[in-house]
DNA sequence: GTGAAAGCGCTAACAA
DNA sequence: TTGTTAGCGCTTTCAC
């Protein structure tokens, strides 16, 4: 094991300078004559030496590494943003160690409490959806790790958050409904105890009383954000024997489980029951009808995490908490662009 | 800086013993009496104690860690092998470092570097299509780090593989082709320099060989992996004036693009062209019509990349690389099923 | 411009 | 059962 690996000494003894000579020479301190500095390279490459990162980050304190956890990585949503993060990352020099939740508050925990041990820099983190307890996070926080909350945040102060402007994206998407003349309106609203639920759901809420529209109580469905909670959001609908005309879906597979429960119903979309996803997927223009969306700044997401992370690492004495809150946009495709046919049959 | 961190010696004080007692207890190392080990937890509680990884690993000279890089995330194949990657590793209590070249072959050989310098017990990869060189590969190997390829496979001997059974699956979806009467087949065949362009192509040419089924030169159509060398696949296949029946796509996006052509056209699926793609989505049902394709067993590639490579951790010395051919499968939805109108009245 | 000394926090080997 | 001694490979003073 010892022979496989070269190390600065190495490096110094064939070079005849001391081990420090030649670790300022690597890492392009300007101390170093040119000339030594290119002797000392050349050394390097033909020993094909490799710096220890466990063993630089020791002794220098730092890892110009960012921990990141995600509740999920094989959904459209996270896969964008974490790539946007890698790519940041990679801008600006620095290693990600990205880890996953699982929607899984324990495995959250126990991950949130490696990165601490491996000293990252600084700390992304989109929470779970069962995340009750932020304990940890103040612990972070004490022990002066930056710490940045993304997408999914928790109600508390004092931490940077970077999110989507999910009230005004949900109100967007609900004045268009109204503007083209439904009065019935649904909200697969997901779990209320996320702010990304309850920020929709407000931006529903505020829609319909800014346009005097009243909606029934039963039309705000609770459930989860997945396609299997779509699916039965759709069904406890229909089986309430009063079906709106126009469903605003939390999230994307949300919207996919309507879909599919619409087909089944032997209804269509958009004339049966009419629909916007808060998301899409880049599948959208294959739905039968493209659906439209409210369309989420993922790359921006990702990207604004990384660097107020970074921002925060230079300026870790000054530290003021940031909320960043970036637009959304809505999209409009095939479906909620003219009132559906059964729907204006009904409310004739 | 310093204050912040609390290390062995703070909790070693603590209890009146030495920092080596601490180290073992908090290690469930046997040698310390239980007595002493509770009392040392405690302390270690109560102080916020975490092990600081870098130390631990610099000192016994292991990580815990395995390198992992893709040449994407967010693309459904991807991002689901990598979760399952992290799951398996999870489960070993294992910490995955991953990274992504964004089919970069420069940026690919910089996050390797990287990995190695971080001292990764192990390294997962899934070479970039650009990727020619593989120098680093064999430097790793030199350097005894243990190497899994997965799905993206050098042409190299003595490396350990996880791959798909390409041909076979490429195969399967011919013959259902071949079989329901089918004969003018055209492969939208990706990059013939990758191995899963290659044999996915191998797979459909067996089959043409088998059933004696003669194909055109111009049906074998190259092109890239992505929506858009299936749309420009499918136009090239068209402006040609000689349409196949069916398509094999070499992978989803490109049979996405297939589909986009195709409703641009004003033609439709299968009626008018018939096709069955490598690889799905989760999506795949949402389509106009359901496609029906060789399911790749993602969450297995994943696994068994991971094992392969914690077992050759385990057993460094008597490494015999490994070559392991997952099966596919091929999942008929509503195409390719039975032989469209259109190429009926064609071939009559 | 170069290098000696000290130490980062931890673990492994060996003594007591 | 516990502790002593020596590093792991590197960087950071601070002298020369």
């Amino acid at each position: 094991m010892k022979g496989f690996q070269v190390t600065l000494d190495d490096i110094a003894k064939k070079v005849k300078v001391s081990k420090v000579t030649v670790s300022k020479a690597l890492r392009g301190h300007p101390d170093i004559s040119a000339e030594t500095a290119k002797k000392i390279e050349l050394v390097a490459q033909n020993l094909g030496y490799y710096p220890n990162f466990m063993a630089r980050n020791l002794s220098s304190m730092k890892s110009n590494t960012i921990g990141v956890i995600v509740p999920k990585i094989a959904h459209f949503f996270f896969s964008s943003v974490i790539e946007a993060i890698y790519d940041a990352a990679f801008e600006n020099n620095y290693e990600i160690i990205l880890t996953v939740s699982q929607e899984n508050s324990e495995r959250e925990l126990r991950h949130i409490r490696s990165l601490l041990s491996m000293r990252v820099d600084g700390l992304i983190v989109s929470l779970s959806e069962q995340t009750r307890d932020y304990s940890i996070f103040q612990e972070a926080r004490k022990r002066g790790v930056p710490l940045v909350f993304m997408d999914r945040v928790p109600g508390l102060d004092g931490f940077n958050t970077v999110v989507a402007d999910d009230c005004a994206g949900a109100f967007s998407a609900t004045e268009q409904a109204i503007n083209i003349g439904y009065r019935k309106l649904a909200h697969l609203a997901g779990y209320k105890h996320t702010n990304i639920g309850r920020e929709r759901c407000r931006g529903f809420e505020m829609a319909l009383k800014r346009y005097g529209v009243h909606t029934n109580r039963e039309w705000i469905v609770y459930g989860g954000f997945g396609e299997e909670d779509g699916y039965k959001g759709f069904m406890t609908l229909y089986e309430s024997g009063r079906l709106p005309e126009f469903i605003l879906a939390v999230t994307f597979p949300v919207a996919l489980g309507v879909y599919r429960a619409v087909e089944e119903l032997g209804m269509r979309i958009p004339n049966d029951i009419d629909i916007i996803s808060f998301g899409n997927s880049g599948f959208n223009r294959f739905l039968a009808p493209p659906m439209s969306y409210v369309d989420q700044p993922t790359r921006e997401l990702g990207r604004k995490a990384l660097e107020l992370t970074l921002e925060n690492i230079r300026k870790k004495d000054q530290f003021v908490p940031q909320h960043i809150k970036l637009p959304t946009n809505l999209v409009l495709c095939k479906t909620c662009i003219k009132k559906g046919t059964a729907a204006r049959r009904r409310t004739r």
